[in-house]
DNA sequence: AACTCAAGTTGACATGCATCAAGCGTCAAT
DNA sequence: ATTGACGCTTGATGCATGTCAACTTGAGTT
């Protein structure tokens, strides 16, 4: 709605050897050739559509997902509508690793804008990776990675208040952002606030009313999903270190 | 100080093949002689005492660690004291796979009782799992087994209130206490309140009124370290579908 | 035994954030 | 333009849980 709808077809074929994303993505360290076989595993199918799954919680799980372009959500639906946002996924990040134990996914995964997704189908993965050391190698860095990440998510959901929880998401935004070449003090949130709030832990107007704290405070100009960072390294402040000489609940 | 303290040297020494531990761990799903190998490469030392580590953060990382008889804890300190306690680990669970994508350990390991621990050197590790699919496998297993169960505490700490979050820890430690052959009704929790706290992202206090109170409604006995669950369904309910009927904050 | 210290418990109080409720801007369809 | 729906914002209120403080208990030490 905001950004460029218009994805040809061309950057969607795009092969792991020409794309941006490898480095940050499967192919990163692999001498060519490999990429080249890493390449002819994976299918890339048309652009999905804002709200279209890539997968159920409960489905059989047989391939990973990589986001090319656009954003993904996973979530841990429960019975009343309820949800749980489990993560938000940009371009080069790869989806379903925690279905692999069980073979079934647990979570469900909804494109929230028009995105191009890579499928790598899991078993093919698997044996290709048993002969080339150097993709094992990055599968276990990537699947670690995510390990380290849900680590920090469980310190700031254990330990930070509401104003630290926005701060570090985004900061984060900021900082994935700026890896894929993208401005860090200038972007589109593709999620809701009520997503923001869930992922967070968060009530929706919590959320809305730090927003407007935020600017306030020159923090940040915000105009619905468009978010102008003004004070990075004030925003980096207040995410990390605990404030130590202000608010101090939940330094438990 | 309330369990066996005296553990021989043969048992610490027992290999792989012989370990009741085997269809937890690595070794699950593998040939014989290929445990052989497995086994092979692991290093038994003398069993660690109370608060002695496995590693500290931002030690370099060199092998992955595995309880065989005891447990641990693994958290992040904080500048001031403080420190997030990020997981408890019983035997067979593997400890240390969030530092294999940065080299480094993000997190501190601590042992809570005297245990015995088998260590993994990671790179001999690596060359192995390429040579035996089931093992890599099995790892890739165990790595997106602990990714899930990273999600479900996510959904614990974004969603659950605090009763909720103590029955879904006695339940865990019942299931997971269960399927290592030990009572999954009567048993020893080997960690403090405050470090319970901490896990759950709740505060001494909360825990220790929690405790008097499920005692009080016939749910537990409690004496210090000691649990006895008497009603472990009722535990279950209160620990899965929020109540719905009842107190309902938090349900964003 | 007497002492010490840490861990746990319990009560009183404070507050951050959820909840409830109402209003507003934006967008899409008519 | 009108309508309706939805997402967002803002204000008022209440509650779950954190914080502070005092006391108890148990384990180790002398």
């Amino acid at each position: 709605m905001t950004q460029r709808k218009v994805i040809s077809f061309d950057t969607i074929r795009v092969a792991c050897k020409n794309c941006s994303l490898s480095q940050l993505c499967l192919p990163m360290g692999l001498a060519p050739e490999d990429v080249e076989r890493l390449d002819s595993i994976i299918k890339r199918s048309r652009p999905l559509h804002r709200g279209d799954h890539l997968f159920r919680g409960g489905e059989r799980f047989r391939s990973l997902y990589v986001v090319k372009t656009g954003s993904v959500k996973t979530y841990a639906p429960s019975e009343e509508g309820g949800e749980q946002v489990l993560g938000f996924h940009l371009p080069g990040e790869i989806i379903g690793l925690d279905a692999i134990d069980k073979s079934c996914h647990a979570c469900s995964a909804k494109v929230l804008e028009t995105s191009a997704i890579c499928e790598v189908p899991f078993q093919r993965f698997e044996e290709l990776a048993a002969s080339i050391p150097s993709l094992q190698h990055q599968m276990y860095r990537l699947l670690s990675k995510e390990i380290g990440q849900d680590a920090d998510m469980l310190l700031l959901l254990g330990k930070k208040n509401a104003e630290e929880r926005l701060a570090a998401f985004l900061t984060s935004m900021s900082s994935r952002l700026s890896k894929r070449g993208l401005s860090p003090t200038d972007f589109y949130l593709s999620m809701s606030r009520h997503e923001i709030g869930s992922y967070l832990g968060l009530a929706v107007e919590t959320v809305s009313r730090l927003f407007t704290r935020f600017q306030e405070d020159g923090l940040l100009r915000v105009d619905r999903k468009h978010v102008e960072v003004l004070n990075l390294t004030a925003l980096e402040m207040m995410a990390g270190a605990p404030p130590s000489s202000a608010h101090k609940q939940r330094s438990n």
